[in-house]
RNA sequence: CGGGGUGUAGCGCAGCCUGGCUAGCGCGUCUGGUUUGGGACCAGAAGGUCGUAGGUUCGAAUCCUAUCACCCCGACCA
């Protein structure tokens, strides 16, 4: 055993090499590919899944706090962009084009493009404008207000580097965008929503988040302040996994969205927007997967049990199969985190160990065999997908127990993840510090080193530089930690502020 | 968009420098057999316009030119 242990389903291990493990996990378990389409993943059943989950959790919690879904167009208008200046200046190098609507043989027997449009469409980097711009027309009394609506749809950012499900040109998410009638009620929708994404992570993804604002170089294009849940990945990189803007009245101003106030008088509205996007199952594969494969927070994972039958002869077959049959139906009778129990059965007609292996690479949290011998004594073997070693149990045990192992094996992932974060989280203080905890020892193949460092600061120029240097960025400003008076560890500045730093995706 | 690299079977690669029989290897796939509470073994088989277009040559995966795509390092980013 102890010789051939040190050999994991994945390759490279997370230790050897932290990227190429994630592509390794992705596609041992099945989740996406690359396309044929620059910078465009293919997510396939498995990961879309996940995704499909995440979607269900995240829309019942937008609707529990008066959301409402709608959909607008994937192509903007060039001018609508234009209307907001830093929102503009924000996305213009992003953009895709779309300039003519028609294709014709050109003299090679090739399509090229025909009939110029008379004014380009933007693909949506994100929906701002369009939305705005109804918003311009459905808003004319306070009596409007205010509007809460959420779409689920794809963008397009035109990105140089792509990594699957962590930026990808396309990517699928959902953006809410709100109007009020005052300040503070933008302000308290903008927080809600911050603490929902955070609610989502925490209790249904597994992963702590550190709720924050970003810094003014941080801040989305356009927006009066933005606020973020910050996750520590494996490699102790940060991952921002969900953002809410107070948008204020920037985007009214530039887009006329006025209500009559109860005293008669016109006024500009106030804006939110927030989204969180399909980065998040790359988020979901940092923090849990091993050097086995993907791990799943039962919660989101698209099967919660699978069933693998081994027998030898047709009788056994028989045998083994009725026995399946029965607690399958008695399992899917269950429910769990509110939906009824996943369970599939794999009978195909491979090897046992190949079998297992190939459910362990896909995370599923639990697994089930069930042989001859457990048929004979009522038992089923149980291996969970947090634990190395299966063990028996009463089949009754086990049927009886099942939704109260996955809650055991989501609250486990869960301290796991904080376990790491809080193991390889410092409060730093000088410069020289700062400097040895984001340096690895080896330049040429920088190890697994770092995390986040918590640093009283003040933002400048200076600053900038430093971080640059180090490829350290600021992750944001922490929301439960009051500001407080202090000097800036990097300049010497008057600070009142402290901030999370690390290295980032 | 700058700097570097790679395109050869479904996947991973060798061959290229120094041009030469019918282009190889590993994994996977298929067939047969032996196995079977564990990612097995043996035997056999299928599968390639060597990224694309042009050029040099008696002869090009190999040399030259162009082009496209992808990867890595920068700049940018949910």
């Amino acid at each position: 055993m102890s010789k051939t242990k040190t050999k994991s389903a994945i390759q490279p291990t997370r230790e050897e090499d932290y990227p190429e493990w994630y592509q390794e996990v992705i596609k041992a378990a099945d989740l996406a590919e690359v396309s044929p389409v620059r910078g465009c993943m293919v997510i396939k059943p498995w990961g879309f899944g996940i995704w499909e989950n995440m979607q269900r959790v995240l829309d019942g919690m937008f609707k529990a706090t008066g959301h409402e879904n709608a959909y607008f167009p994937l192509f903007i208008p060039k001018h609508f962009l234009e209307q907001e200046a830093e929102h503009v200046e924000g996305f213009a190098k992003e953009c895709a084009i779309v300039t003519h609507h028609r294709l014709e043989p050109g003299p090679d027997g090739k399509l090229v493009p025909a009939g110029p449009l008379e004014e380009p469409l933007i693909i949506r980097p994100t929906s701002e404008t369009i939305i705005g711009h109804m918003f311009a027309k459905w808003v004319q009394s306070h009596r409007d207000l205010p509007i809460l609506i959420n779409q689920w749809c794809n963008v397009v950012r035109w990105e140089m580097r792509t990594r699957l499900f962590l930026r990808t040109a396309e990517f699928l998410w959902q953006e809410g965008h709100t109007v009020h009638a005052t300040s503070e009620e933008a302000w308290q929708e903008t927080r809600q929503m911050l603490d929902v994404y955070a609610d989502f992570a925490e209790n249904y993804m597994a992963m702590p988040v550190i709720k924050g604002e970003k810094t003014v170089g941080e801040r989305f294009p356009g927006a009066v302040s933005t606020l973020t849940i910050e996750a520590m990945m494996q490699d102790r990189k940060a991952l921002q996994a969900g953002t809410s803007h107070f948008l204020g009245q920037n985007f009214a101003k530039a887009q006329d969205i006025k209500f009559q106030s109860e005293s008669g008088e016109l006024q500009f509205a106030w804006t939110t927007s927030w989204g969180l996007s399909t980065r998040m199952v790359g988020a979901l594969i940092m923090t849990h997967s091993d050097d086995d494969g993907l791990v799943l927070p039962p919660k989101l994972a698209p099967k919660h049990v699978v069933v693998l039958p081994i027998y030898r002869s047709d009788e056994e077959k028989s045998q083994v199969l009725a026995y399946c049959d029965s607690l399958e139906r008695r399992l899917r009778e269950k429910s769990y985190g509110g939906v009824p129990l996943g369970v599939i059965r794999d009978d195909r007609d491979i090897r046992g160990g190949e079998k297992k292996w190939y459910h362990i690479k896909r995370g599923v949290p639990l697994r089930v065999e069930i042989g001859p011998r457990d048929v004979a004594s009522d038992k089923v073997f149980v291996g969970r997908r947090d634990q190395p070693k299966p063990s028996d149990m009463e089949c009754g045990e086990f049927t009886a127990n099942v939704a109260q192992i996955l809650d055991d094996i989501q609250d486990g992932l869960y301290q796991r993840a904080l376990h790491l974060r809080t193991e390889n989280t410092r409060d730093i203080d000088s410069l020289e510090e700062f400097q040895e905890f984001f340096t690895p020892q080896s330049e040429n193949k920088p190890e697994i080193h770092g995390g986040f460092a918590v640093c009283q600061f003040h933002e400048c120029e200076e600053l900038d530089e430093i971080l640059k240097r180090l490829k350290v960025t600021i992750r944001c400003v922490p929301l439960d930690d009051q500001s407080r008076p202090g000097t800036c560890i990097f300049t010497g500045k008057q600070s009142q502020q402290i901030g999370v730093f690390a290295k980032a995706y």
